[in-house]
DNA sequence: GCGTGATCATGA
DNA sequence: TCATGATCACGC
């Protein structure tokens, strides 16, 4: 790799780049940082998002802390197809399957994660080549109260789910914007869980994800009254 | 296995 | 066509 990128002390020096970035290509900017752009994403599904990581100034790396860590952001980049429509559901974090007795939608990590959200769109559309495809304008993100309540919504009927030992039963057709799905190697991995007698069992490891509708109506929200 | 980053691939 | 359930890569 290239001169890392240094860490942005500012929100407003951190959405200054994120502006520069809107209209490059991935592959302009895999030059920039010295990355080979790969020719599909299917074995390099993270391969985007650490690019832009690298493009803005992320230093988390793979630790539970904010991406700017400095100014509290979190990056997220969003899929957008030949419709400009976000393509998939955002990963937002693990979801935590024993030891939930304090927890609440204050101290939980979807909370901490979506507090503030830098969402930088990107083609997606398998028909332009990774390495031709485009950043789109950012936005820089806080959840309104509506937003954020159906969001406590979603995370408390989920998690009081996994409360009550039903994680098995939870489906990814559950909750309005926020759901539960899978988070593993493979079908095969397991973690601990808690069943409906209060016991420790062996389980698929779980995330929470973000519909793509979500998303859609943030980046809407986002143009209004903009033109 | 769990955290980071996500997208793939198939059934409905 | 599209969302669900499955999967890929990497550091530690």
């Amino acid at each position: 790799m290239n001169k890392p990128v240094r860490p942005p002390r500012t929100e407003a020096e951190l959405m200054q780049r994120a502006r520069k970035l809107a209209g490059r290509t991935l592959g302009q900017l895999a030059e920039a940082s010295g990355r080979r752009t790969p020719d599909s994403q299917t074995r390099a599904k993270g391969w985007v998002g650490e690019l832009l990581e690298a493009s803005l100034g992320a230093t988390a790396g793979n630790r539970s802390v904010p991406d700017f860590e400095r100014i509290g952001v979190e990056l997220k980049t969003i899929p957008i197809d030949h419709r400009n429509l976000p393509s998939e559901s955002t990963y937002v974090c693990t979801a935590t399957l024993t030891d939930l007795t304090d927890l609440t939608w204050e101290t939980s990590r979807v909370r901490h994660k979506m507090a503030r959200v830098l969402w930088v769109p990107v083609q997606a559309s398998k028909t332009i080549a990774m390495a031709q495809r485009r950043v789109g304008s950012p936005l820089l993100w806080t959840a309104n109260a509506e937003e954020e309540a159906v969001l406590r919504g979603d995370w408390t009927e989920l998690t009081d789910m996994i409360r009550l030992g039903q994680v098995d039963s939870i489906n990814a057709r559950m909750g309005k914007w926020l759901q539960i799905r899978p988070k593993a190697a493979d079908s095969k991995a397991r973690t601990w869980g808690i069943d409906e007698n209060g016991h420790r069992f062996r389980t698929l490891p779980r995330g929470f994800y973000l519909r793509a509708a979500f998303t859609t109506a943030i980046l809407q929200r986002s143009f209004a009254g903009v033109g």
